[in-house]
RNA sequence: GGGCGCAUAGCUCAGGGGUAGAGCGCUACCUUGACAUGGUAGAGGUCCGUGGUUCGAAACCACGUGCGCCCA
């Protein structure tokens, strides 16, 4: 017997460990294949509400067509993050007083993170386990390998890309403006910058013009009229970034701008600096903003860097790798001695207050800016000029954004493929490589340059090659003997260096390995191919590439979707995947985004432990419709817990009853218009759930066998029941209870890709058979639809729904039985086989077929008259009143119908069905007021 | 500035050219033999506004208003 509630807390660690060990998540190898790669979460994150949705959607799709015996690989692992690890295992050793990692070096710090990695990376692995994710846990990789060693094939397939796109030229090196992060000093990618309004400052500050030069400067309004004319000896400008002034290379002002024409060509004294620089013209400045006169700092941020390229103006790095001014002993160290190693902070109030002091501050302007800060760091990131790796995404994009128009790549709903146009086709180069230690190590070696027929160590040379052998076996050739590996660039520099002041041309010269490592996403764009065993030709690439889908959030279109789409074009010749299905963000119930600073973030593992996993995967499948955020609200969880309770003692009554699946049972055999009704219903609902899942419409699916269980099964069917099951006909009873095993074990099957392990255990409660996870998905049958039944059993439930309906408006006491009459219409054997069912339900003594006696409370229902004659206990105002009100909702109806049918240009124009199907409603709604008036009246007469 | 989305019951949202829906909440009644994590019955709507298309618009189109997100 089971027990009165599902213990979930015992049942699901039992039944996952049971699917685990029977080895169900591991594809069966017959039938198609279904194949989706996990998104592979951070191996430092833990799972949020995110993480639930998005592996709880492509787990119901991995349990559905395992179901429809489809051969279903769901891989699973995780990616090695390379700053937010690097960042984790950092902190750990600060909190442990050990030494920093610049203290140990770059090996022994590696040795860290991967000991880091297998003690306790990946625990949101665990997690996924909690929410019932049925992964090919076997499979589990890391974007990183094993152990990072170049013979692991998770690496290999990384350093394969790499090479080949750059011998296929579509990866180089180069110096360009980078988004710079000065705590984690690396370059980041510009889709981890958040730009933030904040409030700055707008200053305006004069450059004086060479040799005291002057000048008429002259402002006009919008019709000519001069409204300032003035000799100046300057040129104004402003600024938000006035530390940055000491690295400006021109003043630039727009061509169409007259205010400035006299000077343009001239020059202006950078004050500080003491530098002379042009006054240019571009288009970049808008002559509307400022003053119209734009300072261009070139290494130091975006627009001005485009200025300074087309028209060759000088740019000046003034930042160290922390973004504090520069302190170095170069030559081209533009930074006057007084601000070295100042922060850029301190100089910006050191320059202001310097140029203040000069008499060239002119104003100070309270601005809200947009600033640039890391995701990560949360530090103000500072556009810098470094020579670093980039990938060519524009012509990567090419057959990328050419698959998604062409169709062979769709986006569900459809509608996230602009979002995917707009990104590919105005995607900049792609810089690849990070000054991190965590993550593969760029296989590039550089070499001093062969100039005249000698080593010159002031100019490199790049072998870029699969492993060091190879590079080495590259640099050979170049150099025409085996050159020496140094361990990094200050070795390389120190032993080149070395060997040139001995004259020891006789040693081997000396290369390194670049320091850099790749972009995570580098090696995440790989994963539809790489976790299947590429670069090896292996039978699971053969069978599971293309994947069959992807799924998942639209925050991840830029960074992950687009770069998997390029790298799978390029490295295979082929789409990564034909659907990419895009779900919403889970935001709390008022639709705020969720997140640990607003404290608003809800843990899915306390959901989980509070309601069961089932409860969490119902509600945020139910909220998953397309192109919506899902709001998530604890009580919408109860909500769904308490439907799994429901669906429980469903189960425990026909365990009761003793409804146990008969192996023979064929639903197209049975007799009682009860069980053909079910049967028909049931067919109904495999179709609606199969339908809305193969269409991505987890909320329609997940409602449709919701309604089915509780509103058909529970509420009505089982009810219906009782009386057979209590009554002495034991055919009836027999076959009565193998429909309901039947469609109890339709249910489960259908619910078990949504709620697996309440099913489950119901499923293995009621016989000895495979587990539900292996079982067959139901198939609809066209030959079990049966409207007949469907008709009649519409016609018992709408009876005993209007009768209590009533009995509740005349008060009557919920225990009492009433008796009932019936007369008119046709419905004698309806009665009759009903008898007892509607007995029962509308709580009636007895059932006679009469007119409706005076005093009675009377029903029209359908074509027949139902009276109750419920004698004092009547209030015959109450009931007149009802009938009124009844009657005038009947003939709104009629007369909204009438207007239709009276347009000339409605029967003529409507389709012959619409038009014919307001006739019918019309008869229909006029026999119900024919019935009710003849009540009417009959109360009347009283 | 460019792009995308949303506006339907008190709240959160489905739906969709002809007949207004769910969950939660609310009201009344009910411990009737699976279930009070339940049952029964109910109240509650200018489907944001204005035009257009159409025999017919809450739905399709345009514009407007308000809100949200993404990219510059």
């Amino acid at each position: 017997m089971l027990e009165k509630n599902f213990n979930f807390e015992e049942a699901e660690r039992r039944i996952y460990e049971a699917w685990e060990s029977s080895g169900a998540f591991k594809p069966s190898g017959e039938g198609d294949p279904f194949t989706i790669v996990i998104p592979p979460p951070n191996v430092t994150g833990s799972l949020h509400m995110g993480h639930a949705l998005n592996n709880t959607l492509q787990d119901v799709l991995s349990r559905f067509e395992r179901m429809r015996g489809r051969s279903v690989l769901w891989q699973p692992g995780t990616d090695h993050a390379g700053i937010a690890t690097q960042m984790v295992v950092e902190r750990q050793m600060m909190e442990r007083q050990e030494p920093k990692r610049t203290a140990i070096g770059r090996e022994a710090f590696v040795e860290k993170v991967w000991k880091w990695r297998h003690e306790s990376g990946g625990e949101i692995i665990n997690q996924l386990k909690r929410l019932g994710a049925t992964c090919d846990w076997s499979r589990e990789r890391f974007t990183m390998g094993d152990n990072g060693s170049s013979d692991d094939q998770m690496v290999k397939a990384v350093m394969k890309v790499f090479v080949d796109l750059y011998n296929d030229g579509l990866i180089y090196r180069d110096k360009r403006l980078v988004n710079w992060d000065p705590k984690f000093e690396t370059a980041i990618s510009d889709l981890e910058v958040e730009n933030t309004e904040v409030d700055g400052h707008f200053w305006h500050f004069k450059y004086p013009l060479e040799n005291g030069e002057t000048y008429e400067y002259v402002e006009k309004d919008e019709d000519g009229k001069i409204t300032l004319r003035e000799t100046r000896d300057y040129i104004s400008i402003a600024t938000t970034r006035p530390e940055t002034m000491l690295g400006d290379g021109a003043v630039a002002v727009h061509p169409s701008d007259t205010r400035y024409a006299p000077i343009v060509g001239k020059r202006c004294l950078l004050p500080l600096a003491d530098r002379y620089i042009p006054i240019i013209t571009d288009d970049h400045p808008d002559p509307d903003f400022g003053s119209g006169a734009v300072k261009i700092t070139g290494a130091h941020d975006f627009n001005d860097y485009q200025v300074a390229k087309r028209n060759d103006i000088p740019m000046y790095v003034l930042f160290d790798t922390k973004a504090q001014m520069r302190s170095d002993d170069a030559e081209d160290n533009p930074v006057p001695e007084k601000y070295r190693g100042m922060d850029r902070f301190e100089a910006r109030k050191a320059v202001v207050a310097d140029l203040d002091a000069e008499g060239r501050l002119i104003a100070t302007e309270d601005k809200k800016i947009m600033q640039p800060f890391g995701d990560r760091s949360g530090v103000v990131i500072e556009p810098m000029l470094t020579d670093q790796w980039y990938v060519d995404a524009k012509e990567l994009a090419k057959p990328a954004i050419k698959a998604v128009e062409s169709g062979e790549t769709k986006f569900v709903p459809e509608n996230w493929a602009k979002t995917y146009f707009q990104w590919m086709n105005n995607i900049e180069p792609w810089c690849v490589s990070r000054q991190l230690w965590w993550g593969h190590r760029i296989p590039a070696w550089y070499g001093p340059m062969i100039i005249d027929g000698s080593v010159d160590f002031r100019q490199e040379i790049g072998f870029v090659a699969v492993t060091s052998e190879e590079a080495v076996q590259q640099a050979t050739k170049y150099y025409g003997h085996i050159p020496a590996v140094a361990a990094d660039n200050a070795e390389y520099l120190k032993r080149n260096l070395l060997r040139e002041e001995t004259h020891d041309y006789k040693s081997p010269v000396v290369i390194y390995q670049d320091e850099d490592v790749l972009d995570t996403w580098f090696s995440s764009a790989l994963w539809p191919f790489s976790t299947l065993g590429w670069p090896d030709e292996t039978a699971e690439l053969k069978t599971h590439y293309p994947n069959t889908v992807l799924v998942t959030a639209f925050d991840i279109i830029f960074f992950w979707v687009a770069r998997m789409m390029m790298m799978g074009l390029y490295a295979q010749k082929e789409i990564p995947f034909p659907e990419i299905y895009i779900h919403g963000l889970v935001v709390d119930e008022h639709g705020q985004k969720m997140s640990k600073s607003k404290g608003n973030g809800i843990d899915p593992l306390v959901l989980i432990d509070q309601f069961g996993a089932d409860a969490l995967r119902f509600t945020l499948c139910a909220q998953a419709a397309h192109g919506r955020n899902v709001r998530l609200s604890e009580s919408r969880v109860e909500g769904y817990r308490n439907f799994g309770t429901k669906l429980w003692n469903a189960a425990r009554f026909c365990e009761m009853n003793e409804c146990k699946p008969v192996d023979s049972f064929a639903p197209s055999n049975v007799k009682a218009k009860l069980n053909q009704w079910i049967v028909h219903e049931a067919n109904q609902c495999a179709a609606d759930v199969t339908r809305e899942l193969e269409a991505y419409r987890f909320n329609d699916a997940a409602g449709a066998i919701y309604k089915f269980s509780w509103n058909v099964f529970c509420d009505w069917f089982l009810e219906l029941s009782k009386p057979t099951f209590m009554g002495e006909d034991e055919g009836a009873k027999a076959e009565t209870r193998a429909t309901a095993a039947w469609a109890l074990d339709q249910i489960l099957k259908l619910l078990h890709p949504f709620m697996p392990f309440i099913s489950e255990e119901l499923w293995g409660a009621f016989a000895k058979r495979d587990r539900l996870i292996s079982a067959a998905w139901p198939t609809a049958d066209t030959a079990l639809t049966n409207k007949a039944a469907s008709e009649e059993m519409n016609w018992v439930i709408d009876l005993i729904t209007a009768i209590r309906s009533v009995r509740q408006e005349m008060n009557v006491p919920a225990g009492a039985k009433v008796p009932m009459v019936f007369s008119g219409g046709d419905a004698s054997d309806r009665f009759n086989t009903h008898r007892d069912v509607l007995s029962r339900l509308a709580r009636l003594s007895e059932i006679a077929e009469a007119p409706p006696p005076k005093g009675a409370v009377q029903i029209v229902h359908g074509e027949t008259i139902v009276g109750l004659p419920l004698g004092e206990v009547i209030d015959l105002d109450a009931e007149k009143a009802r009938l009124d009100k009844e009657i005038a909702k009947v003939t709104k109806e009629i007369d909204g119908i009438d207007r239709k049918l009276a347009n000339k240009n409605f029967v003529e124009r409507a389709p012959k069905e619409v038009v014919d199907e307001q006739h019918t409603r019309r008869a229909d709604f006029e026999t119900q007021i024919k019935k009710l008036k003849a009540a009417m009246d009959r109360l009347s007469g009283l």
